[in-house]
DNA sequence: CAGGATCCTTTTTGATACTG
DNA sequence: CAGTATCAAAAAGGATCCTG
């Protein structure tokens, strides 16, 4: 079996990586790691997100095996979003980070305005 | 004390995330978690970074009081990066998610074959 | 060696309007 | 409702040349 290694320039666990720390999606695994969501969910708890981004987001994580999409062909349409047990691997690592940011957010801010004030 | 939420638009966390994620960091952190290292040894075993990016990538760190930057004004020069406490807090988190990339990255890449795949 | 300064390309993200 | 299509803006990243 082949060993990859993110600091190799070539190597496809980087690509993986990359996606693992786009912008939206730790947000969309926190949300969908309470269970299943429909669309409009997702998208009224990750404030900020546009319809076309999310959109875009949750078809990579598909792509990558993360999420399954199922639709329905109902007026209005409903479209269920869940994370696939390759996806739910990937929850205890990524709210491990998201933790982080949330827990140091207060220690980072302090060593950015530290910084910042020592003009040299 | 205030609760910070990454969900949240306006949490100050959502920066602080955003800077844990960005293309280099990880990789970063992974190769200081070894023990200081200068500019060159960093840039050496992060495959494809340019000099301009990596610095940008430590500067930001330094801010957010990750990294200790120091310089000797020999020649040439020598400058040495360290993980700060609060930077060491980091490495577990960060390489749990890298760990991740390297262990799934076969399943991923599978699972994009077979999106791909289905052309529908 | 470790960068700063420039210029430039690519990637991401967003705003808006429209549709089955 | 859950998108798509377009257009525009921004940001990130990179190539290259220069210097203490």
């Amino acid at each position: 079996m082949p060993s990859f290694d993110v600091l190799q320039a070539a190597c496809p666990s980087r690509s993986v990586l990359r996606h693992l720390t786009d912008r939206w999606t730790p947000m969309v695994v926190a949300v969908l790691s309470d269970g299943p969501a429909r669309f409009g969910q997702i998208r009224g708890r990750v404030e900020g997100v546009t319809a076309k981004v999310l959109t875009e987001t949750l078809r990579s994580m598909e792509r990558d095996g993360l999420v399954t999409r199922t639709a329905q062909a109902t007026m209005p349409p409903r479209v269920d979003y869940e994370l696939t047990p390759l996806g739910r691997t990937l929850v205890t690592p990524l709210a491990a980070v998201r933790s982080w940011a949330e827990q140091h957010a207060e220690q980072v801010l302090e060593a950015r305005a530290r910084y910042d004030d020592t003009v040299d």
